[in-house]
DNA sequence: TCAATAGTTCGGAAATATGGGACTATTGAA
DNA sequence: TTCAATAGTCCCATATTTCCGAACTATTGA
């Protein structure tokens, strides 16, 4: 039983959520979280097409380690999402002025 | 006599803007150029205390890279400016709501 | 109980970052 | 000139991080 790390909203920094969002496949991860909040690399609706199994497990590492989704266990399915709330209360209009930008 | 690679306005990725930025010591350096409008490393004035120099050259570099800040040469020091009208033409919005953040 | 599926973990290879030291370029002084 | 000082780059060895195949774990449904 795997239990996930999530930090405390005053324990986001600016600089781990920027490097979290500086990988081209995580930024499209978050924007797909966004629109269609759910799954994991599940092979099916995902944004990310040719990704490796582990190589996708570790972006959402990455992105739940910075603070950016929040992960809860569905069955055998993660659920994952965006913690809109506390980066938007950490860092007003961050996410907004950077997904902005995150072009399809 | 070396010349510096900056890319144009249309080659500056979203992507690499954050992977720049996604260094403290490079969000201080950003910082700082945008206050005190000059220097490098150069031992003093620099927001950067105990970092050698070939390693301060090579997160200079890599804002260079990035887009984010323009470097000439002047004499035998180097000139670095923030590519606020670049950067803001291509991201409008975005550098600003970064560096609201990137607390002293 | 077994197969199937979702995702993690492990471990080695590949890529990247760090920083010491040598090197280059410019300036200013003797 | 020539020489010393200074700013910064380049090279290269080491350290860290990322990538991804393969083995493993957990849950569900037959």
């Amino acid at each position: 039983m795997v239990q996930f790390v999530h930090p405390a909203r005053q324990d986001i920094t600016l600089a781990g959520v920027l490097a979290a969002l500086a990988d081209p496949v995580r930024l499209q991860i978050v924007r797909g979280l966004l629109t269609e909040p759910a799954c994991m690399s599940c092979t099916a609706a995902s944004p990310c097409p040719d990704i490796p199994k582990s190589t996708l497990s570790n972006h959402f590492r990455v992105l739940r380690e910075s603070g950016l989704i929040h992960t809860t266990k569905k069955g055998v399915e993660h659920r994952n999402v965006v913690r809109e709330a506390d980066i938007n209360a950490r860092f007003p209009g961050l996410l907004k002025a950077i997904l902005k930008h995150a072009g399809a």
